[in-house]
RNA sequence: GGCGGCGUAGCCAAGCGGUAAGGCGACGGCCUGCAAAGCCGUGAAUCCGGGGUUCGAAUCCCCGCGCCGCCUCCA
């Protein structure tokens, strides 16, 4: 079983080899920690978290590094802005951005590493860069020389002439070459500064991720992610840095994901067309946030909606309600199954497993796995659905059945592995909660109902029935139980 | 303008050379006190358009059309 994952530096798909397996090193850029998360941001987390689950599943060793960027020009101007110390701010969203992942069930990275906790490790390459006439010093501030890192442009596709013709020129600047970058920023009053060869300052954006991956990581990693815009010029400039820096190839594997969209435009700050991940978790279970976002193929777009995501619900709803009747299944008779009736059970568990994770192994083709997921669920509903009489090794068969599937998905896609009962439960509670209902009061009432029917007072069950409706709770009679479900 | 990507049923979405997964929804019949649920059944002459390669193309090539991303901070 090997993997299989495009790499942006050769612009195709690839058999994974790590540099020393069992061993695998993974860089993921995280957020910049200045304001609430949003969806785009959980949908990184989500994708490499399931990378992650998925190279560990195959045996590998893996260092997980996903860094946290507590310094930058949005920092401090929110800070500012807030009139708190930039620390606060960069703690309070960090924790908040940690809290919520972990809600998503997004597994803890090896390290966490923060920027400003890496000042030295970044003097230090900067310092070497200079050294190799890879960098200067111009008034405080250092540059990469871009001129001088031959392959510059080699992930991203340009050429230097290129990018020299569109490019906007600052008159103030201190560069030699426009396209150079900053390794080191000179202090302005007010601004958090460090001390450095080259005076107080701090670092630039891009040395943050080349320090952190060569202390945690090495001077070659296996893989490095995040999403399709940080290709230019964020993964670009490290690349050249930690190259110029070690000589040594940077990354192996450069992996990047498709960014979330709303009516098909870019979601982001500046357009104003965010969804914060708390407002989702408020709103959405946390598996059903994570199967929508793994509903489509990682390097596409994924465009957000309220419906999208309350179709996705509505699929994992049923899915749970599957797991839950099989769960509560009584046999009616002791004996084997009925050849005839389990065969679209049987023959949708064929298989079933090597194709799920075939579908991941292949570029990590979540949307195909779920094809399958949903499919054998479709069966195992339709099956338990249809017939009442059920036989105790028919039960087995289907317990056996669930019992992989649940295991195969929440190990791997981290979802579909809750307690059925548990997993309504919650739902229920959260929804009535919005609707100002109590749980208890609800379920005295569908008792209720129940009970009319049977005395067959329907005037008095269809008035209930009514009633819940128009609250937006859905009842499915049978003849155990009614079982309902908040829209 | 340069680079990258996308266009598959009403909507979402797999498929990447061998004859269209899956989800949501819709419709008809059965069942049911009625409804929901359930059951049975119905969906793409066809994958944006036009050429070409091939025994065979949604899948490869060329030309259009439309949409999006990056080229500035961005997951």
């Amino acid at each position: 079983m090997k993997l299989s994952i495009y790499n942006s530096l050769t612009r195709r798909v690839e058999v994974f080899e790590p540099l020393n397996p069992p061993r695998v090193t993974m860089y993921v850029c995280g957020i910049t920690a200045y304001d609430s998360s949003h969806l785009g941001h959980a949908r990184s987390a989500v994708i490499f978290d399931v990378l992650y689950r998925l190279l560990k599943f195959l045996g590998y060793e893996v260092i997980y590094v996903r860094n946290i960027t507590d310094i930058d020009d949005k920092i401090i101007n929110r800070a500012n802005k807030e009139g708190i110390d930039w620390r606060e701010l960069t703690d309070k969203y960090t924790r908040e951005y940690q809290e919520e992942m972990e809600r998503l069930g997004v597994l803890k990275p090896s390290y966490e590493p923060k920027a400003s906790e890496h000042i030295s490790e970044m003097i230090e390459i900067i310092e070497r860069l200079i050294k190799k006439g890879l960098a200067y010093v111009s008034d405080g501030d250092v540059y990469f020389s871009v001129e001088k890192f031959p392959q510059y442009g080699k992930l991203s596709g340009r050429k230097l002439e290129e990018m020299l013709t569109g490019v906007r020129i600052d008159p103030s600047e201190r560069k030699r070459n426009p396209l150079d970058f900053a390794l080191w920023k000179s202090a302005k009053p007010g601004e958090p500064y460090w001390e450095s060869p080259w005076g107080y300052g701090r670092p630039g954006w891009h040395i943050e991720c080349s320090a952190m991956s060569l202390k945690y990581l090495g001077e070659t990693i296996d893989i490095h992610g995040g999403g399709l815009d940080l290709i230019f010029p964020h993964h670009e400039n490290e690349i050249a840095q930690s190259e110029g820096a070690t000589g040594k190839p940077f990354v192996r594997y450069f992996i990047h994901h498709g960014l979330i969209t709303v009516n098909g435009e870019k979601m982001s700050k500046s357009l104003g067309n965010f969804v914060t991940t708390s407002y989702l978790l408020e709103k959405y279970h946390p598996e059903v946030i994570r199967a929508f976002l793994l509903s489509k193929h990682y390097r596409s777009p994924l465009d957000y909606s309220e419906k999208g995501i309350k179709e996705m619900e509505k699929a994992i709803y049923r899915m749970y309600e599957t797991f839950y009747w099989i769960k509560k299944a009584k046999p009616k008779k002791e004996g084997p199954s009925s050849k005839e009736r389990i065969k679209g059970v049987i023959e949708a568990y064929q298989g079933f497993k090597e194709k799920f994770l075939e579908s991941l192994l292949e570029d990590l083709n979540t949307a195909q796995a779920m094809g399958f997921l949903f499919s054998l669920e479709g069966e195992l509903y339709n099956f338990i659905r249809k017939f009442s009489d059920l036989t105790s090794e028919e039960i087995k068969t289907l317990e056996e059945i669930l019992k992989e599937l649940q295991k195969l998905s929440g190990e791997l896609l981290g979802f579909g592995h809750s307690d059925p009962e548990e997993f309504f439960k919650i739902e229920r509670e959260r929804k009535l909660k919005r609707l100002g209902k109590s749980f208890e009061e609800v379920e005295k009432l569908i008792e209720t109902r129940f009970k009319a029917r049977k005395e067959k007072n329907f005037e008095l069950a269809d008035r209930i029935r009514e009633e819940l409706k128009e609250l937006g709770i859905q009842l499915k009679d049978t003849k155990e139980e009614t079982f309902w479900y908040v829209e």
